[in-house]
DNA sequence: CATTAAATAATACAAATGTTTGACTTTTTC
DNA sequence: GAAAAAGTCAAACATTTGTATTATTTAATG
Protein backbone atom coordinates (compact mmCIF):
# COMPACT_ATOMS: atom_id res chain seq x y z
CA UNK A 1 0.00 0.00 0.00
CA UNK A 2 2.17 2.69 -1.34
CA UNK A 3 -0.15 5.67 -1.72
CA UNK A 4 -2.43 5.58 0.90
CA UNK A 5 -4.23 8.79 1.92
CA UNK A 6 -4.19 9.56 5.60
CA UNK A 7 -8.37 9.58 6.79
CA UNK A 8 -9.20 11.02 9.92
CA UNK A 9 -6.25 13.61 9.49
CA UNK A 10 -7.68 15.11 6.02
CA UNK A 11 -11.23 14.26 6.37
CA UNK A 12 -11.80 18.16 6.28
CA UNK A 13 -9.69 18.41 3.42
CA UNK A 14 -11.83 15.76 1.50
CA UNK A 15 -14.77 17.83 2.26
CA UNK A 16 -13.03 21.08 0.81
CA UNK A 17 -11.70 19.35 -2.16
CA UNK A 18 -15.06 17.97 -2.72
CA UNK A 19 -16.85 21.25 -2.13
CA UNK A 20 -14.10 23.00 -4.43
CA UNK A 21 -14.92 20.48 -7.40
CA UNK A 22 -18.76 20.72 -6.92
CA UNK A 23 -18.68 24.55 -7.09
CA UNK A 24 -16.55 24.62 -10.10
CA UNK A 25 -19.03 22.16 -12.18
CA UNK A 26 -22.01 23.87 -10.93
CA UNK A 27 -20.85 26.90 -11.91
CA UNK A 28 -19.77 25.46 -15.76
CA UNK A 29 -22.10 23.46 -16.27
CA UNK A 30 -25.63 24.03 -13.70
CA UNK A 31 -27.27 21.75 -11.49
CA UNK A 32 -28.48 19.18 -14.38
CA UNK A 33 -25.79 18.74 -16.29
CA UNK A 34 -23.32 17.97 -13.31
CA UNK A 35 -22.11 14.76 -12.60
CA UNK A 36 -21.83 13.55 -9.20
CA UNK A 37 -18.91 10.84 -9.97
CA UNK A 38 -17.28 13.60 -12.22
CA UNK A 39 -16.89 15.55 -9.36
CA UNK A 40 -15.74 13.01 -6.64
CA UNK A 41 -13.24 11.36 -9.58
CA UNK A 42 -11.61 15.54 -9.65
CA UNK A 43 -11.95 15.55 -5.77
CA UNK A 44 -9.81 12.22 -5.64
CA UNK A 45 -12.94 11.06 -3.38
CA UNK A 46 -16.25 8.44 -3.73
CA UNK A 47 -19.61 8.85 -4.03
CA UNK A 48 -19.84 7.38 -0.48
CA UNK A 49 -17.74 11.08 0.30
CA UNK A 50 -20.64 12.92 -0.77
CA UNK A 51 -23.05 10.90 0.87
CA UNK A 52 -21.36 10.97 4.05
CA UNK A 53 -20.37 14.63 3.78
CA UNK A 54 -23.74 16.01 2.35
CA UNK A 55 -26.27 13.42 1.84
CA UNK A 56 -27.19 14.11 -1.72
CA UNK A 57 -26.37 15.97 -4.58
CA UNK A 58 -28.79 18.81 -4.52
CA UNK A 59 -27.46 19.06 -0.25
CA UNK A 60 -24.28 19.11 -1.97
CA UNK A 61 -25.53 21.63 -4.51
CA UNK A 62 -26.98 24.16 -1.84
CA UNK A 63 -24.17 24.04 0.39
CA UNK A 64 -22.06 25.06 -2.61
CA UNK A 65 -24.96 27.99 -3.00
CA UNK A 66 -24.49 29.42 0.16
CA UNK A 67 -20.83 29.21 0.46
CA UNK A 68 -20.32 31.12 -2.93
CA UNK A 69 -22.95 34.12 -2.25
CA UNK A 70 -21.33 34.20 0.95
CA UNK A 71 -17.94 34.96 -0.61
CA UNK A 72 -19.69 37.08 -3.20
CA UNK A 73 -21.43 39.54 -0.29
CA UNK A 74 -18.06 39.79 1.58
CA UNK A 75 -16.12 40.63 -1.62
CA UNK A 76 -18.46 43.03 -3.38
CA UNK A 77 -20.70 44.31 -1.32
CA UNK A 78 -23.67 45.70 -3.26
CA UNK A 79 -23.07 49.72 -3.91
CA UNK A 80 -24.99 51.86 -1.90
CA UNK A 81 -26.48 55.07 -2.96
CA UNK A 82 -25.61 57.96 -0.54
CA UNK A 83 -27.57 61.13 -0.56
CA UNK A 84 -24.32 62.91 -1.66
CA UNK A 85 -23.72 60.49 -4.06
CA UNK A 86 -24.56 61.58 -8.00
CA UNK A 87 -27.30 59.64 -8.81
CA UNK A 88 -25.41 58.75 -12.30
CA UNK A 89 -22.01 57.88 -10.42
CA UNK A 90 -24.21 55.06 -8.66
CA UNK A 91 -25.63 53.97 -11.65
CA UNK A 92 -22.40 53.86 -13.49
CA UNK A 93 -21.20 51.77 -10.14
CA UNK A 94 -24.20 49.59 -10.37
CA UNK A 95 -24.00 48.63 -13.86
CA UNK A 96 -20.31 48.14 -13.67
CA UNK A 97 -20.87 45.41 -10.18
CA UNK A 98 -23.71 43.81 -12.29
CA UNK A 99 -21.37 43.13 -15.42
CA UNK A 100 -18.25 42.19 -13.23
CA UNK A 101 -20.68 39.76 -11.38
CA UNK A 102 -21.38 38.07 -14.95
CA UNK A 103 -19.20 38.71 -17.12
CA UNK A 104 -15.58 38.56 -15.63
CA UNK A 105 -14.31 34.75 -16.62
CA UNK A 106 -10.73 34.97 -15.09
CA UNK A 107 -10.54 31.55 -13.06
CA UNK A 108 -9.37 33.44 -9.47
CA UNK A 109 -13.04 35.46 -9.90
CA UNK A 110 -15.74 33.41 -7.76
CA UNK A 111 -17.93 31.24 -8.68
CA UNK A 112 -21.19 33.35 -7.60
CA UNK A 113 -22.15 35.10 -10.72
CA UNK A 114 -22.08 31.70 -12.70
CA UNK A 115 -23.92 29.96 -10.11
CA UNK A 116 -26.69 32.82 -9.73
CA UNK A 117 -26.76 32.89 -13.76
CA UNK A 118 -27.50 28.85 -13.85
CA UNK A 119 -30.30 29.47 -10.72
CA UNK A 120 -32.05 32.39 -12.70
CA UNK A 121 -32.15 30.26 -16.06
CA UNK A 122 -32.95 26.95 -14.32
CA UNK A 123 -34.92 28.07 -10.99
CA UNK A 124 -34.15 25.77 -8.12
CA UNK A 125 -36.03 25.57 -4.70
CA UNK A 126 -32.93 27.79 -4.17
CA UNK A 127 -33.78 30.80 -6.03
CA UNK A 128 -35.66 31.91 -3.27
CA UNK A 129 -33.23 32.02 -0.73
CA UNK A 130 -30.86 33.88 -3.37
CA UNK A 131 -33.22 36.44 -4.03
CA UNK A 132 -33.63 37.30 -0.49
CA UNK A 133 -29.65 37.38 0.18
CA UNK A 134 -28.07 38.53 -2.83
CA UNK A 135 -30.40 39.41 -5.63
CA UNK A 136 -33.32 41.61 -3.44
CA UNK A 137 -30.92 44.04 -2.09
CA UNK A 138 -28.74 44.50 -5.38
CA UNK A 139 -32.14 45.27 -7.38
CA UNK A 140 -33.21 47.54 -4.52
CA UNK A 141 -30.03 49.56 -4.85
CA UNK A 142 -30.85 50.09 -8.13
CA UNK A 143 -34.56 50.91 -7.84
CA UNK A 144 -33.71 53.69 -5.35
CA UNK A 145 -31.20 54.88 -8.02
CA UNK A 146 -33.52 55.09 -10.68
CA UNK A 147 -36.30 57.08 -7.86
CA UNK A 148 -33.34 59.65 -7.58
CA UNK A 149 -32.68 60.13 -11.57
CA UNK A 150 -36.69 59.89 -12.22
CA UNK A 151 -37.04 62.89 -9.28
CA UNK A 152 -40.34 64.19 -9.90
CA UNK A 153 -41.40 61.36 -12.09
CA UNK A 154 -40.49 58.62 -10.02
CA UNK A 155 -43.60 56.54 -9.90
CA UNK A 156 -43.77 52.87 -8.72
CA UNK A 157 -44.32 51.20 -12.71
CA UNK A 158 -42.27 53.39 -14.00
CA UNK A 159 -39.27 53.06 -11.38
CA UNK A 160 -39.68 49.55 -12.56
CA UNK A 161 -39.39 49.38 -16.05
CA UNK A 162 -36.62 51.87 -15.78
CA UNK A 163 -34.82 49.54 -13.49
CA UNK A 164 -36.19 46.32 -15.97
CA UNK A 165 -34.53 48.21 -18.94
CA UNK A 166 -30.96 49.24 -17.32
CA UNK A 167 -31.21 45.10 -15.15
CA UNK A 168 -31.73 43.62 -18.47
CA UNK A 169 -29.27 45.54 -21.17
CA UNK A 170 -26.67 44.01 -18.61
CA UNK A 171 -27.50 40.72 -18.13
CA UNK A 172 -28.49 40.31 -22.18
CA UNK A 173 -24.41 40.61 -22.48
CA UNK A 174 -24.38 37.35 -20.03
CA UNK A 175 -27.54 35.29 -21.16
CA UNK A 176 -26.81 35.70 -25.00
CA UNK A 177 -23.40 34.73 -25.40
CA UNK A 178 -23.43 32.44 -28.16
CA UNK A 179 -26.18 34.65 -30.10
CA UNK A 180 -23.88 37.57 -29.89
CA UNK A 181 -20.74 35.59 -30.50
CA UNK A 182 -22.65 34.60 -33.67
CA UNK A 183 -23.35 37.99 -34.53
CA UNK A 184 -19.93 39.13 -34.48
CA UNK A 185 -20.18 41.13 -30.86
CA UNK A 186 -18.36 38.73 -28.34
CA UNK A 187 -18.86 39.33 -24.93
CA UNK A 188 -16.55 41.42 -23.23
CA UNK A 189 -14.45 39.63 -20.16
CA UNK A 190 -11.35 41.71 -19.10
CA UNK A 191 -12.03 44.54 -16.57
CA UNK A 192 -11.04 47.31 -18.80
CA UNK A 193 -13.78 46.30 -21.71
CA UNK A 194 -16.33 46.00 -19.02
CA UNK A 195 -15.86 49.22 -17.76
CA UNK A 196 -16.15 50.93 -20.62
CA UNK A 197 -19.34 48.44 -21.38
CA UNK A 198 -20.64 49.67 -18.30
CA UNK A 199 -19.72 53.52 -19.57
CA UNK A 200 -22.02 52.86 -22.76
CA UNK A 201 -24.99 51.62 -20.94
CA UNK A 202 -24.66 54.35 -18.28
CA UNK A 203 -24.79 57.23 -20.70
CA UNK A 204 -27.46 55.41 -22.76
CA UNK A 205 -29.70 54.63 -19.54
CA UNK A 206 -29.22 57.71 -18.13
CA UNK A 207 -30.53 59.62 -21.09
CA UNK A 208 -33.55 56.91 -21.70
CA UNK A 209 -34.87 57.30 -17.83
CA UNK A 210 -33.99 61.53 -18.23
CA UNK A 211 -36.72 61.68 -21.24
CA UNK A 212 -39.17 60.31 -18.57
CA UNK A 213 -38.60 62.82 -16.13
CA UNK A 214 -38.84 65.65 -19.05
CA UNK A 215 -41.91 64.56 -20.27
CA UNK A 216 -43.39 64.12 -17.17
CA UNK A 217 -42.11 68.04 -16.52
CA UNK A 218 -43.76 69.30 -19.57
CA UNK A 219 -46.98 67.41 -18.75
CA UNK A 220 -47.37 69.20 -15.22
CA UNK A 221 -46.17 72.63 -16.12
CA UNK A 222 -46.19 72.38 -20.26
CA UNK A 223 -44.00 72.53 -22.92
CA UNK A 224 -40.82 73.74 -20.93
CA UNK A 225 -38.42 72.38 -22.81
CA UNK A 226 -39.36 72.58 -26.25
CA UNK A 227 -39.81 76.40 -26.89
CA UNK B 1 -60.62 -5.80 -32.50
CA UNK B 2 -63.22 -2.61 -32.28
CA UNK B 3 -61.04 0.36 -32.31
CA UNK B 4 -58.04 -0.85 -34.75
CA UNK B 5 -56.41 2.60 -36.49
CA UNK B 6 -56.78 2.43 -40.27
CA UNK B 7 -52.58 2.20 -41.15
CA UNK B 8 -51.55 3.32 -44.50
CA UNK B 9 -54.48 6.01 -44.83
CA UNK B 10 -54.11 7.92 -42.17
CA UNK B 11 -50.11 7.50 -41.94
CA UNK B 12 -49.94 11.20 -42.67
CA UNK B 13 -52.04 11.63 -39.78
CA UNK B 14 -49.57 9.88 -37.45
CA UNK B 15 -46.62 11.90 -38.49
CA UNK B 16 -49.13 15.09 -37.95
CA UNK B 17 -49.83 14.29 -34.05
CA UNK B 18 -46.40 13.47 -33.72
CA UNK B 19 -45.35 16.67 -34.75
CA UNK B 20 -47.78 18.78 -33.11
CA UNK B 21 -47.34 16.85 -29.81
CA UNK B 22 -43.53 17.19 -29.84
CA UNK B 23 -43.80 20.65 -30.92
CA UNK B 24 -46.17 21.56 -28.07
CA UNK B 25 -43.60 19.95 -25.49
CA UNK B 26 -40.51 20.86 -27.32
CA UNK B 27 -41.91 24.51 -26.95
CA UNK B 28 -43.08 24.41 -23.52
CA UNK B 29 -40.17 22.30 -21.66
CA UNK B 30 -37.32 22.42 -24.12
CA UNK B 31 -35.10 19.61 -25.55
CA UNK B 32 -34.04 17.73 -22.95
CA UNK B 33 -37.15 18.24 -20.82
CA UNK B 34 -39.20 16.43 -23.45
CA UNK B 35 -39.43 12.59 -23.21
CA UNK B 36 -39.95 10.61 -26.65
CA UNK B 37 -42.61 8.25 -24.56
CA UNK B 38 -44.70 11.12 -23.65
CA UNK B 39 -44.72 12.99 -26.65
CA UNK B 40 -46.07 9.53 -28.72
CA UNK B 41 -48.76 9.01 -25.91
CA UNK B 42 -50.28 12.67 -26.43
CA UNK B 43 -50.38 11.72 -30.05
CA UNK B 44 -51.59 8.37 -29.85
CA UNK B 45 -48.43 6.58 -31.32
CA UNK B 46 -45.97 4.46 -30.17
CA UNK B 47 -42.05 4.93 -29.84
CA UNK B 48 -41.65 2.79 -32.91
CA UNK B 49 -43.54 5.60 -34.89
CA UNK B 50 -40.90 8.36 -34.21
CA UNK B 51 -38.13 6.36 -34.96
CA UNK B 52 -40.09 5.15 -38.50
CA UNK B 53 -40.71 8.82 -39.32
CA UNK B 54 -37.75 10.86 -38.01
CA UNK B 55 -35.12 8.04 -36.63
CA UNK B 56 -34.33 10.02 -33.72
CA UNK B 57 -35.34 12.59 -30.96
CA UNK B 58 -33.12 15.05 -32.43
CA UNK B 59 -34.18 14.56 -35.96
CA UNK B 60 -37.38 15.24 -34.81
CA UNK B 61 -37.04 18.19 -32.88
CA UNK B 62 -35.03 19.58 -36.25
CA UNK B 63 -38.07 19.05 -38.25
CA UNK B 64 -40.40 20.75 -35.35
CA UNK B 65 -37.95 23.91 -35.56
CA UNK B 66 -37.95 23.77 -39.61
CA UNK B 67 -41.58 23.52 -39.25
CA UNK B 68 -42.57 26.67 -36.57
CA UNK B 69 -39.43 29.03 -38.21
CA UNK B 70 -41.43 28.64 -41.37
CA UNK B 71 -44.53 29.52 -40.08
CA UNK B 72 -43.55 32.48 -37.91
CA UNK B 73 -42.02 33.86 -41.08
CA UNK B 74 -45.13 33.16 -43.00
CA UNK B 75 -47.15 35.18 -40.40
CA UNK B 76 -44.71 37.60 -38.82
CA UNK B 77 -42.85 38.90 -41.12
CA UNK B 78 -39.88 40.94 -39.79
CA UNK B 79 -40.65 44.58 -40.32
CA UNK B 80 -38.67 46.20 -42.62
CA UNK B 81 -37.18 49.72 -42.46
CA UNK B 82 -37.82 51.85 -46.08
CA UNK B 83 -36.31 55.14 -46.90
CA UNK B 84 -39.44 57.20 -46.18
CA UNK B 85 -40.20 55.30 -43.02
CA UNK B 86 -39.78 57.68 -39.72
CA UNK B 87 -37.25 55.51 -37.65
CA UNK B 88 -38.59 56.13 -34.40
CA UNK B 89 -41.34 54.68 -35.93
CA UNK B 90 -39.72 51.81 -37.17
CA UNK B 91 -38.10 50.85 -33.34
CA UNK B 92 -41.51 50.75 -31.94
CA UNK B 93 -42.46 48.31 -34.92
CA UNK B 94 -39.46 46.44 -33.97
CA UNK B 95 -39.52 45.94 -30.35
CA UNK B 96 -43.35 45.21 -30.54
CA UNK B 97 -42.68 42.64 -33.12
CA UNK B 98 -39.74 40.90 -30.54
CA UNK B 99 -42.01 41.27 -27.81
CA UNK B 100 -44.80 39.52 -29.78
CA UNK B 101 -43.27 36.75 -30.51
CA UNK B 102 -41.56 35.86 -26.69
CA UNK B 103 -44.24 37.30 -24.69
CA UNK B 104 -48.01 36.40 -26.31
CA UNK B 105 -49.11 33.50 -24.51
CA UNK B 106 -51.56 32.63 -26.17
CA UNK B 107 -52.84 29.03 -27.30
CA UNK B 108 -53.64 29.97 -30.76
CA UNK B 109 -49.85 31.94 -31.06
CA UNK B 110 -47.37 30.16 -32.66
CA UNK B 111 -44.51 27.84 -30.98
CA UNK B 112 -41.96 29.92 -32.57
CA UNK B 113 -40.74 32.21 -30.11
CA UNK B 114 -40.69 29.63 -27.47
CA UNK B 115 -38.95 26.96 -29.46
CA UNK B 116 -36.29 30.14 -30.20
CA UNK B 117 -36.17 31.47 -26.89
CA UNK B 118 -35.23 27.72 -25.47
CA UNK B 119 -32.97 27.48 -28.44
CA UNK B 120 -31.16 30.49 -27.24
CA UNK B 121 -31.16 29.39 -23.69
CA UNK B 122 -29.54 25.67 -24.45
CA UNK B 123 -27.87 26.06 -28.29
CA UNK B 124 -27.89 23.24 -30.26
CA UNK B 125 -26.72 22.42 -33.13
CA UNK B 126 -29.53 24.06 -35.06
CA UNK B 127 -29.09 27.52 -33.73
CA UNK B 128 -27.08 28.25 -36.64
CA UNK B 129 -29.66 27.57 -39.32
CA UNK B 130 -32.20 29.45 -36.80
CA UNK B 131 -29.69 32.64 -37.00
CA UNK B 132 -29.30 32.38 -40.76
CA UNK B 133 -32.64 31.77 -41.37
CA UNK B 134 -34.80 34.06 -38.77
CA UNK B 135 -32.56 35.66 -35.99
CA UNK B 136 -30.07 37.29 -38.45
CA UNK B 137 -32.67 38.77 -40.65
CA UNK B 138 -34.58 40.29 -37.51
CA UNK B 139 -31.30 41.74 -35.86
CA UNK B 140 -30.03 43.15 -39.18
CA UNK B 141 -33.65 45.27 -39.05
CA UNK B 142 -32.73 46.18 -35.68
CA UNK B 143 -29.21 47.31 -36.71
CA UNK B 144 -30.56 49.11 -39.43
CA UNK B 145 -32.91 51.18 -37.86
CA UNK B 146 -30.29 51.97 -35.13
CA UNK B 147 -28.30 52.99 -37.92
CA UNK B 148 -30.96 55.57 -39.56
CA UNK B 149 -31.09 56.87 -35.67
CA UNK B 150 -27.63 57.24 -35.06
CA UNK B 151 -27.26 59.11 -38.22
CA UNK B 152 -23.64 61.03 -38.63
CA UNK B 153 -22.54 59.20 -35.02
CA UNK B 154 -23.01 55.87 -36.56
CA UNK B 155 -20.32 53.61 -36.48
CA UNK B 156 -20.41 49.84 -36.31
CA UNK B 157 -19.62 49.07 -32.98
CA UNK B 158 -21.51 52.12 -31.24
CA UNK B 159 -24.54 50.62 -33.50
CA UNK B 160 -23.81 46.70 -32.20
CA UNK B 161 -24.13 48.11 -28.71
CA UNK B 162 -27.21 50.41 -29.48
CA UNK B 163 -28.64 47.29 -30.85
CA UNK B 164 -27.57 44.86 -28.12
CA UNK B 165 -28.96 47.34 -25.22
CA UNK B 166 -32.64 47.32 -27.31
CA UNK B 167 -32.41 43.81 -27.95
CA UNK B 168 -31.81 43.17 -24.29
CA UNK B 169 -34.20 44.63 -23.07
CA UNK B 170 -36.80 43.07 -25.05
CA UNK B 171 -35.27 39.88 -24.48
CA UNK B 172 -35.19 40.24 -20.66
CA UNK B 173 -38.66 40.18 -20.17
CA UNK B 174 -38.64 36.85 -21.33
CA UNK B 175 -35.57 35.34 -19.60
CA UNK B 176 -36.36 36.14 -16.74
CA UNK B 177 -39.57 35.66 -16.35
CA UNK B 178 -38.85 33.95 -12.77
CA UNK B 179 -37.38 36.83 -11.19
CA UNK B 180 -39.47 39.73 -12.65
CA UNK B 181 -42.48 37.10 -11.00
CA UNK B 182 -40.55 37.49 -7.33
CA UNK B 183 -40.28 40.99 -7.66
CA UNK B 184 -43.52 41.83 -7.97
CA UNK B 185 -43.00 42.78 -11.84
CA UNK B 186 -45.24 39.94 -13.82
CA UNK B 187 -44.42 40.09 -17.45
CA UNK B 188 -47.12 41.27 -19.33
CA UNK B 189 -48.72 38.56 -22.09
CA UNK B 190 -51.87 39.95 -23.63
CA UNK B 191 -51.43 42.24 -26.69
CA UNK B 192 -52.50 45.47 -25.11
CA UNK B 193 -50.06 45.48 -22.00
CA UNK B 194 -47.22 44.19 -24.94
CA UNK B 195 -48.01 47.61 -27.24
CA UNK B 196 -47.69 49.45 -23.98
CA UNK B 197 -44.47 47.91 -22.42
CA UNK B 198 -42.92 48.31 -26.54
CA UNK B 199 -44.20 52.07 -25.91
CA UNK B 200 -42.22 52.78 -23.00
CA UNK B 201 -38.83 50.45 -24.43
CA UNK B 202 -39.04 52.70 -27.78
CA UNK B 203 -38.87 56.09 -25.82
CA UNK B 204 -36.37 54.63 -23.21
CA UNK B 205 -34.15 53.37 -26.43
CA UNK B 206 -34.55 56.94 -28.47
CA UNK B 207 -33.71 59.21 -25.88
CA UNK B 208 -30.64 56.55 -25.10
CA UNK B 209 -29.70 56.70 -29.28
CA UNK B 210 -30.42 60.12 -29.40
CA UNK B 211 -27.66 60.76 -26.48
CA UNK B 212 -24.96 59.30 -28.85
CA UNK B 213 -26.06 61.28 -31.58
CA UNK B 214 -26.00 64.35 -29.50
CA UNK B 215 -22.34 63.90 -27.91
CA UNK B 216 -21.16 62.81 -31.48
CA UNK B 217 -22.18 66.12 -32.77
CA UNK B 218 -20.90 67.86 -30.11
CA UNK B 219 -17.52 66.63 -30.33
CA UNK B 220 -17.56 67.63 -33.83
CA UNK B 221 -18.62 70.87 -33.48
CA UNK B 222 -18.08 72.25 -30.53
CA UNK B 223 -20.55 72.25 -27.40
CA UNK B 224 -23.42 73.48 -28.99
CA UNK B 225 -26.26 72.02 -26.44
CA UNK B 226 -24.85 72.90 -23.49
CA UNK B 227 -24.40 76.51 -22.85
C1' DC C 1 -5.35 -2.48 23.77
C1' DA C 2 -10.18 -2.81 22.77
C1' DT C 3 -14.00 -0.33 21.48
C1' DT C 4 -16.26 2.98 18.90
C1' DA C 5 -17.19 6.30 15.50
C1' DA C 6 -15.72 8.59 11.49
C1' DA C 7 -14.11 8.01 6.79
C1' DT C 8 -13.56 5.71 2.55
C1' DA C 9 -14.13 2.70 -1.41
C1' DA C 10 -16.20 -0.75 -4.18
C1' DT C 11 -20.36 -2.44 -5.53
C1' DA C 12 -25.18 -2.88 -6.11
C1' DC C 13 -29.78 -0.80 -6.86
C1' DA C 14 -33.40 1.67 -9.16
C1' DA C 15 -35.34 4.71 -12.17
C1' DA C 16 -35.50 7.34 -16.41
C1' DT C 17 -34.97 7.40 -21.18
C1' DG C 18 -33.33 7.22 -26.03
C1' DT C 19 -32.76 3.49 -29.09
C1' DT C 20 -33.41 -0.93 -31.27
C1' DT C 21 -35.64 -5.20 -32.51
C1' DG C 22 -38.97 -8.32 -34.32
C1' DA C 23 -43.53 -9.57 -35.12
C1' DC C 24 -47.85 -8.29 -36.87
C1' DT C 25 -51.19 -5.45 -39.85
C1' DT C 26 -52.53 -2.83 -43.63
C1' DT C 27 -51.97 -1.05 -48.17
C1' DT C 28 -50.03 -0.96 -52.56
C1' DT C 29 -48.51 -3.05 -56.73
C1' DC C 30 -47.80 -6.14 -60.34
C1' DG D 1 -54.32 -12.59 -55.13
C1' DA D 2 -49.55 -12.95 -53.83
C1' DA D 3 -45.44 -10.47 -52.88
C1' DA D 4 -43.48 -6.37 -51.25
C1' DA D 5 -43.55 -2.24 -48.85
C1' DA D 6 -45.21 0.79 -45.33
C1' DG D 7 -46.99 1.41 -40.82
C1' DT D 8 -47.63 0.09 -36.03
C1' DC D 9 -46.77 -1.69 -31.57
C1' DA D 10 -45.03 -4.09 -27.55
C1' DA D 11 -41.10 -5.47 -25.48
C1' DA D 12 -36.28 -5.60 -24.91
C1' DC D 13 -31.77 -3.20 -24.72
C1' DA D 14 -28.26 -0.11 -23.19
C1' DT D 15 -26.77 3.76 -20.93
C1' DT D 16 -26.71 7.25 -17.56
C1' DT D 17 -26.99 8.68 -13.00
C1' DG D 18 -28.48 9.62 -8.30
C1' DT D 19 -28.82 6.82 -4.32
C1' DA D 20 -28.09 3.06 -1.06
C1' DT D 21 -25.43 -0.81 1.00
C1' DT D 22 -21.66 -3.06 2.93
C1' DA D 23 -17.19 -3.94 4.25
C1' DT D 24 -12.84 -2.05 5.34
C1' DT D 25 -9.64 1.28 7.17
C1' DT D 26 -8.29 4.93 10.24
C1' DA D 27 -8.20 7.67 14.32
C1' DA D 28 -9.86 8.90 18.80
C1' DT D 29 -11.05 7.30 23.48
C1' DG D 30 -11.35 4.93 27.74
Amino acid sequence: MPSRQPKRKDAIQTRTALLAAATESFARSGYEATNVRQVCARAGASLGAVRHYFGSKEALYREVLVLAHQELVDRQPVPQILPEDDPCDALQQWVCYLLRIFLIRRASHPYAGRLIAWELRDPTPALDQLIAKVLGPVRRALDQIVAELLGEADEPKLRAQCANFVHGICVFHDQNRELLQRFGHPVPSSEKDIVALADTITEFALAGIERFRISHNTKRSGKLNNG
